[in-house]
DNA sequence: CATGAATGAGTCTTCATTCAT
DNA sequence: GATGAATGAAGACTCATTCAT
């Protein structure tokens, strides 16, 4: 990489760095472009340069941290099961509160309506996580942790929308509804009951 | 009710009806006070004769379909729970789904930030329905269907959380989701594994 | 009319008068909306309420002379064929120059693209003008002025080429091309021969 | 010429072929540098190696073509006037029509507004044709084919105007006016006509 | 209660152009 | 000569909201 190239990376590091902070501090509708550039140190027409649309930023922005759950599930191979699910499920609501409310309401509403999104070549989130934990069930069955006949779209349609329904009301919530808190309940609680009858 | 106040429930019924209509079809985001006014066939002026702002509206579309689903339950005292929870649940994503993808989602967006809902003198959406599944599963706690120990709180979160989040996953999905069928899947498979440990 | 009517009136003709006076004075694209505003005395906001973009100005600024035009063609019907060609040629041009070097640039630039002008109800300028000499040639036809074997559409088409073309001269030229009095030696000179071989 | 200079040779043409062909397809104020550069597979910057400013590459685009016709003229000085003239005009408008219409507006656009051009050092090209065409008259006067007391002037200005205004007309018609049949109509018809007090 | 002209803050976005590499 | 990141001026346009009629 040379030097341009630096330092356009930093350019943009910078910019998503204040688009962070400040949609954090204030929420995405309360702050404008302006206000990003100039926190970042750089001209406004700069953003452009890195987003299409201002609200492109919050994809990227929540981008980052969410790239790294799956390389974690690689190296979880061998645990079990529910314990594999509840790494994933912690881990993925880790990864949300630690954006802050606002970044999450501001994401949540941005990738509600898939038409917002275009160029989106990483397909939709949702779909991606969708993927993710049917492919847990799906090695589960595999390798004989789960019966044959376990309906793994059905029970992946369902815990997902557990996550989702968790994060989409902490965003309603103004903040007292704990997700990691309830996560972990669920967790604890619920994964075993709703697995049990397809279990060995 | 005289001639005026009769006349002044005509245009709010208009104006509501309108909303409705554009909503479902375009988004709020891409209609304007004015779209809606001149669908009505009101001026412009009169839509602040009833809603503050532009987006309560959207609070009073919402508000009437769901209005009917509490006087349902008070008919139901002797069902048995599961049954009588499955009909919520049916009932409230019937509401969901009947208001139209679009509507839903704006209505997400705008609750999805309790910030955005001044004037909330009805309390938040999300409250109401908490509080309305959890008087049902402690209406079972009371008439002995549930035990005297189920923790009522960390289910109602549980549940509440899975249908808010199957609306969520219907929002992103492209409308490929059909949360009415997965409702329906949830509690035909789900419901009693979950309330299995308390049941009597 | 009302008094709200009359009012809306008289903020459109401000407008209007200022949009003419300064496109006069600096050209179209060297003023903004809100200079346009400004000197008519109004928010920058009220020009949309007459206008839907900023161009549209332009062809409302043109309009109001050439409406004339067509009326007085009606009190000359006794008028010889050449005579009242002459006298359209020269209104004609009379009230492209009195709009202005820049006014015309900028209408001309307007519809030369017909896609840049929507909401044309009024036909296009072109199609316009070129009906109206087309029916003066009819007209004549009718009466016996001309031979019944006149070709119309091929003179109409040549004719407004001319009467175009001096405008797009005079534009291009600086201004030290003067429409009008080539014109007058057009229609002076050039005007009979054209039309001999059709004049019984 | 060294190979730097024969590797800008192929920028500068690449520029001029893609600009064109995106001119056409799009029109001129649709388009920006950077849709020029990626089409033609160079970087932004380097547009501004070749062009001083945008609206430059029109001028060359539309230069190319016009550049043959003077040429051509000089081999048919044995030719007859009226048949040298409607070679002329001939090419004048292939030259036009070949450029396409979306060009033909742009560079009409531009030329429209003298001031739009500086660095004009080729003169502009509204005084160029006029020349040309007051030449070929000059020298029909010259060698007797028409009277000493010809308005050379006058025709010329005339005649411009006619052929510009053809072009102008076509511009305005959504490309139904067939530019290059009107011209040989015009030729066929009117030519003889309005030189005919001058012929000898 | 109804009207609709007037407001003007607010913002995104575009893009020609420059210049360090 | 080529590159493409950075610039930042510039402006159009929207639209929720108000208020005199």
């Amino acid at each position: 990489m040379n030097k341009r190239q630096l330092s356009a990376q930093t350019t943009r590091r910078k910019l998503i760095t204040a688009g962070l902070e400040l949609i954090k501090e204030k929420g995405f509708d309360a702050i404008n472009v302006e206000d990003i550039t100039r926190k970042a140190g750089v001209a406004k027409g700069s953003f452009y340069t890195y987003f299409k649309r201002k609200e492109d930023i919050v994809l990227d922005i929540s981008r980052t941290p969410f790239g790294e759950i799956a390389e974690e599930l690689q190296n979880m191979k061998k645990m079990e099961l529910i314990e594999r699910l509840t790494h994933y499920f912690h881990r993925f609501m880790e990864c949300v509160e630690s954006c802050g409310i606002n970044v999450c309401r501001q994401w949540t509403k941005d990738v509600l309506d898939p038409n917002n999104v275009p160029d989106n070549k990483d397909g939709q989130k949702w779909k991606y996580d969708f993927e993710m934990l049917k492919s847990i069930l799906e090695d589960a069955i595999s390798n004989g942790e789960l019966k044959k006949d376990t309906p793994a779209e059905l029970l992946t349609h369902i815990i997902i929308s557990e996550l989702y329904g968790m994060m989409t009301c902490w965003c309603m919530s103004d903040g007292k509804f704990e997700p990691l808190e309830w996560t972990h309940k669920f967790c604890k609680i619920q994964l075993r009951p709703i697995l049990k009858p397809y279990l060995h």
